[in-house]
DNA sequence: CCTCTATGTTGACAGTGTCAAGATTAAACT
DNA sequence: AGTTTAATCTTGACACTGTCAACATAGAGG
């Protein structure tokens, strides 16, 4: 009975399918094939709203890059003092890349970032998300919590690298006790302190 | 001609183009088809040396675990100052992940540590080069040199974790320029180092 | 009403990992 | 030695994957 030909908001409802996907059954289940026949419409209705299936990915990672950003800052208090600020974000960080790996990985991955060529707005994105950062790292430097003799620039790279080295790690499932979110937060809280 | 039915060598064979494909072109262009083709051998010989295509990455995970750790240990000088030999080890460690990406993800990625089950060897051989890493952390720690109050364990963690972090930003194409590698074990010194 | 364009479809292709069944040869045993 | 057994390798097949080309449909604008 004439069911739709024309779905009317196809692009959305793919992103939202495919991120439904991601989220319960990992990357590595979502195939476009599968996703299509999940929105009911054929293998490669998907061409006409997406270049192709890493164009569809980055989509997704835009979104999520803008979820992410929000809640990391969210849970910063700037009344609290450095020491309680800084375990909160490591914390958060590391909860929220554990609590949705999938995404954390399509964030910062490979697929995206080396293989893929990632789209203008994902490197805006993503840059001003490290920026953003950058001036975190320097208002705790300025306040005298932190170490002030590395350059922000350089200290925002290392840190972040450590949150994110640990994230994989978790993730992967080369650290594998997740509990150990609270004393990683700790041991990093105190590494960057200025003792 | 009566080219050889029974290769002779196969296993190794194989071992060897496949460190070859994946040095020379990438992990992605490693198919067991091509690989096959390589050693002039059919698609399906390959199972009868590894279980699947998993084991094949496993058995080359642990012969790059064993060059690695060598590698990283080979750098370091008792004699010299603490504050130089972390800096040379994290240059190290940095240098080989971004020389050899996909060997690196190998060893530290998801495929084998999540997805595929690794074998048990190559859990031993990961556990111990984790575990002597706690003990050169130790070291430092009991010289007086880097922050004591840390327990080693965790400061292990950390601190790799930092490692890990950066060398996968660097691989994956998120931090794009390699000559911040000297930058970033400067501050990755910095950062362990009690002033 | 007719045309144009956006959006959807089916068919096809080259590629993937791996299983099952049969062929070949080397090794082991009588 | 000859014969059996087990290891090794091959061909055929299956179910997947992403994506291109050609065609179908319907909604929008003239």
């Amino acid at each position: 009975m004439a069911s739709v030909y024309h779905h009317g908001n196809l692009r959305q409802a793919l992103l939202l399918e495919a991120d439904h996907i991601i989220e319960t059954e990992g990357i590595d289940a979502l195939s476009v094939r599968k996703l299509a026949e999940s929105v009911g419409v054929s293998r490669t209705a998907l061409y006409h709203h997406f270049r192709d299936k890493n164009a569809l990915l980055s989509a997704i990672t835009e979104a999520q890059f803008n979820h992410w950003g929000k809640q990391l800052t969210d849970v910063l208090d700037d009344q609290a003092p450095v020491q309680t600020q800084i375990k909160a974000f490591a914390k958060q960080y590391l909860l929220g890349a554990t609590a949705r790996p999938a995404h954390y990985n399509l964030m910062f991955g490979k697929p995206i970032w080396k293989s893929g060529e990632p789209s203008e707005s994902l490197t805006e994105i993503s840059r001003t998300s490290f920026q953003n950062y950058v001036i975190l790292i320097k208002r705790w430097q300025d306040s005298g919590a932190i170490e002030a003799a590395i350059p922000s620039l350089q200290l925002a790279q290392v840190s972040w690298g450590m949150l994110h080295g640990l994230a994989r790690l978790l993730i992967d499932g080369v650290y594998v006790d997740y509990k150990q979110i609270e004393e990683m937060s700790d041991a990093v809280t105190r590494l960057l302190l200025n003792e």
